[in-house]
DNA sequence: GTCAAAAATTTACAAACGTAATCAATAGAG
DNA sequence: CTCTATTGATTACGTTTGTAAATTTTTGAC
């Protein structure tokens, strides 16, 4: 699988938030918080990413659009499955019960656990369950 | 928080499953897998580790004895806890439903889940649930 | 006490990473 | 058409990581 790094991830992150090509410059404008980067290292970032392949370039008049190419749910997926692996022998529970000592769960959070058992429960795998965590394109 | 390596997690890993002090020589007889590393790097490996103070070393004789300081818990709960945050929003329910969508449950899985759900709409607070996912050490 | 084996400590070194400066190409202004 | 501002490409450089060899220290065997 792809390598992301962490910084290179920042820009993955921006990129899959605008839900639509961007240039270098916006992608820094797309940085949220205390990363004060050069454009520069923006530029080097993005070319890293797209020697692995993860991104695509189109041409725009003077500059480049960039978009991603992997998709976020495959990466997410592969970072996830990966520490569930390595942590907790590879099931979920585990890990759920890991959270649960360590600081009681939230109301809410015991709430949409139930919500989501129910759903597997009755059908067994559910269609389409809403992904939250996930910020949202403005449209 | 400690930074722990790739590399030097797999040296925990077997330091923790070990529940004892052991030599290097020790560690690399734990190692499982495809990972034939030369005694000498498992002691650069340990001596990294000394030096972010990860692990302690007593004198046995003519070796040093190799033990935790870290406990697996609270490293397992940082990574843990940093992969939900960047990657679910900081919440519980989308990972579940992230792994629900990835691939259906598997019934024990869903089972153990309820279980813990149970347990949580009772007491609020549980006070003891196993730890699964984690290799007991051999009594 | 001397010496060799075993263990620890130090040094090595290439690849990856984070961060960026410099160089080169290109396109719009005049 | 030439020049300069903009943007992409190349090069840089110190640190961390993975992997290990070289060197030094220690200590059990004589």
């Amino acid at each position: 699988m792809l390598q992301i790094t962490d910084a290179e991830a920042r820009v993955m992150e921006v990129l899959w938030a605008a839900g639509a090509p961007l240039s270098a410059e916006e992608i820094a404008a797309g940085l949220r918080g205390p990363q004060r980067w050069q454009l520069a290292t923006i530029k080097t970032l993005v070319n890293r990413l797209l020697n692995k392949g993860a991104i695509r370039a189109r041409k725009d008049g003077r500059r480049y659009l960039y978009s991603p190419r992997l998709r976020r749910e495959r990466w997410v997926g592969a970072q996830a499955s990966g520490l569930l692996d390595r942590l907790f022998g590879g099931s979920l529970a585990p890990l759920v019960a890991h959270f649960g000592n360590q600081r009681p769960l939230r109301a809410d959070e015991v709430e949409a656990l139930r919500r989501l058992l129910e759903s597997y429960e009755q059908e067994g795998a559910p269609q389409s369950l809403e992904i939250a965590g996930r910020r949202r394109p403005k449209p």
